[in-house]
DNA sequence: GACTGCAATATTATATGATATTTTCGATTT
DNA sequence: AAATCGAAAATATCATATAATATTGCAGTC
């Protein structure tokens, strides 16, 4: 089967990745190979491949002859991703909305009624798997601008959300009732093809987002 | 002073980077280590690190244990790329018009001169130095956009601008007067502070460009 | 006594070559 | 043809050597 077994070099990274957005790590802290070395249980060399990755992306600061920080955050840098966030997934929903086809719907559809299910599990008031939350509302704003036709666009936008949800984990709080509605209008505009009002909702629901966590922050 | 020496890591990446954009590694081959070990003079586990920078920015492919290609190119692609350089940098270039001090003016008149002056050289059938001209061509419209205040999106116009400018260099051919009319109106728009306007006219200068690099393809 | 500059030392990052895995590809068999 | 096996090639990983940076301690000065 396409079970693949991973790299060291590959599941380090998703570690580590996972370990900084879900705070793990924290904020401007020194990742001094030693230390991580053992904690991570990879060799200098891997580790140096994961970390330059990792910087790429933005994840990690890389300092030429002083070595790798986490990237430290702030309002300032909060705020220019929550805009490209909008600009990138707004125009990504648009095009999709005009091109999808039967299987976009499909799995549109399947999308949002698992993130359903999931919010009113959390609204209920269990907690337990915010981990599943998040991957469903991953999984349905993916599945919202799917269709745009352009894998550069998708690329971009998976690091930009990534870069968002460190954000929303560092300040943890449910926004509940309010961002369930907000994704439920979107699905209901998306897919009865009203590109114009499904981006404008989106944009409002990530701004809201972005209010509500840096009144946290 | 400033000047830092370049580690081994930071002169390799950027070597391969510019032999990419620059075609002198063909799109599609492969990578072997042992064979640019000896072409970059720099060891395995160094240019490990470097492809895998490469890779998280597009310009190599990494297949898990399967080793390193650089990037295919193709039409398709090279549209999305366009399509994505007007959204960031008309976006940029409206933030930038708004906000741009009387540094950035400075700046702007002084990369516009600069191009211009280059510019009138090859129109003139000096092919020689198109290294610098395209080093001007990127430092002037850096210089329009980059009051935009958000250094997220600067960043991700400048990988967006290298692999725009890959692909002109695959079909290297000069749009000379027309482009240089094209640049000095963006710059009296911006100076003037018209941005809507500015962002039109940028738009159509990157459709322009896209346009003829597709024909030549 | 506190501060500055400098040298010796310790720590850390960078780079390398060697080793262990994995894949590829051709020869052989069914 | 398809499947299997094994040698060769390539990748992934590691432990170690080298080079750079930070730190410490000590004189000399204000």
């Amino acid at each position: 089967m396409g079970k693949h077994q991973n790299t060291v070099g590959s599941s380090t990274y998703e570690k580590i990745k996972y370990d900084i957005i879900f705070g793990q790590l924290v904020p401007g802290s020194k990742l001094k190979l030693e230390n991580i070395k053992s904690q991570y249980e990879a060799s200098v060399s891997t580790l140096r491949e994961t970390l330059n990755r990792l910087a790429s992306e933005g994840f990690v600061l890389a300092e030429e002859q002083r070595g790798f920080y986490v990237t430290e955050v702030s309002q300032k840098d909060l705020i220019e991703i929550a805009k490209l966030r909008v600009l990138l997934e707004c125009h990504a929903l648009k095009a999709s909305v005009e091109s999808g086809d039967d299987d976009w719907e499909g799995n549109l559809v399947a999308a949002h009624h698992k993130l359903q299910l999931m919010e009113k599990k959390m609204i209920a008031g269990d907690v337990s798997e915010k981990e599943t939350w998040k991957r469903y509302d991953w999984e349905f704003h993916l599945a919202v601008i799917e269709a745009c036709n352009s894998k550069n666009l998708l690329d971009l936008h998976s690091i930009l959300y990534d870069k968002y949800l460190r954000y929303q984990m560092l300040v943890f709080t449910f926004r509940g009732d309010e961002a369930a509605q907000e994704h439920h209008k979107i699905f209901e505009a998306a897919l009865s093809r009203n590109g114009t009002e499904a981006a404008r909702l989106l944009e409002a629901h990530i701004v809201n987002g972005l209010e509500h966590t840096l009144a946290a922050m």
